[in-house]
DNA sequence: ACAAAAGTGTTCCTGTTACACCCATGT
DNA sequence: ACATGGGTGTAACAGGAACACTTTTGT
């Protein structure tokens, strides 16, 4: 659980979200669940500490990684829990430990402890706030990806249906985009063209 | 679990912001200036931290106050750095100690101490965001206030000039917005009606 | 009477919404 | 040939921006 011993004031916890049809995130502990979280150690930067706590519970490194909030430690003896949460493509996360897995942020009551309930509503309300203005769709994608692709995580985030020449049109005046030469072939129908993030600006802090 | 070993492990700060002509923040420390700011106590929750941080300082109490954004404590041995923003009329502060005051944001690099210069900064970004779609500004204006206070808020801490009549119009239709019976005779021209803030909602936070 | 801030509508423009059909492919 | 998702333009509408003059007071 908790390696270092000395006073465990600060803690930090991840809500890691990804898109396997709808939204969902991951949620540690058999029983009663948990978000992954762990005591910061001494000289260890607040960052840091949320991604050893993922690396720790899931293996997973090199996520899109923002912080949410901070929320006063309550039980287990924390001063303050500082809350973020990732984003990444559900292909990046090969879950393969017991009692890891995803879960679906509506039924949040019966699946975690109530200080994490509240971490997972605020994450969701924040990716839909932020959705409208800054480029976090994206890293629910491959590098490239298509427009449905990216439609449907805006649909997914945002819970509404958008049409479709409006989100194109919209899309490709945001010059976050850039289109590329390829396509790609899926089933029985026209290939769709792929595109990828304009590699300036990685969506930054806020 | 809860000995003598002190750790001060988590910190809490205040920007402290009123509208004096300009935008200012409340500046304490002789040469080098800082934020008001405290090791949080055993069991105490951060907004309180935040507020007693406030009150020792100078003595101010009952004021807006909203989490900003935790940083990492660097030097100083905090773990955490849980930085608040906090807003008043200036006619509610009455600043009588030594070596407090206001200062302009602009001059904040000559001002304070590097890390608490990102706090200020990052709390005048939030506040000219917010602006659009929270009620904060009613936070800087009395109980009762003229619309052309209030436009005049909102042009300081937007950093531009409004038009008077789309800025009444929106005013109008933000429902934020009561107007009472009183007028406010100010000087020899026509009296200013007064409105106050529909009490319900408070700004929540975010 | 005049100076000084309060108050008030309309037009134009821009950006958002609603909407239906052809295209390229695999089977 | 047909089923499937990929791709495209236009017309109506709403919200925001630009703009100038009258009102009420104090001196």
């Amino acid at each position: 659980m908790n390696d270092t011993n000395v006073t465990p004031a600060v803690h930090t916890a991840v809500a890691l979200f990804t898109i396997r049809e709808r939204l969902q995130f991951l949620r540690v502990g058999a029983e009663q669940g948990r978000l992954p979280m762990v005591a910061l150690r001494q000289g260890e930067g607040l960052e840091a500490g949320a991604r050893r706590a993922l690396e720790t519970a899931t293996g997973i490194e090199d996520v899109f990684l923002e912080q949410l909030y901070t929320f006063d430690g309550g039980r287990a003896g924390a001063q303050a829990i500082v809350a973020y949460y990732a984003l990444a493509p559900c292909e990046r996360l090969p879950i393969r430990r017991p009692g890891v897995g995803w879960a679906d942020p509506a039924q949040v009551a019966t699946l975690l402890a109530v200080d994490h309930q509240i971490i997972v509503q605020r994450a969701c309300e924040r990716l839909a706030g932020k959705l409208e203005y800054a480029p976090i769709a994206y890293q629910f994608l491959a590098e490239r990806f298509t427009l449905s692709e990216l439609q449907s995580v805006y649909e997914i985030i945002g819970r509404q249906t958008l049409d479709k020449r409006n989100f194109r049109r919209r899309m490709h005046a945001s010059a976050h985009l850039v289109e590329t030469r390829d396509v790609r072939r899926n089933g029985c129908h026209r290939p769709a063209r792929l595109y990828r993030l304009r590699d300036t600006e990685p969506a930054t802090a806020g």
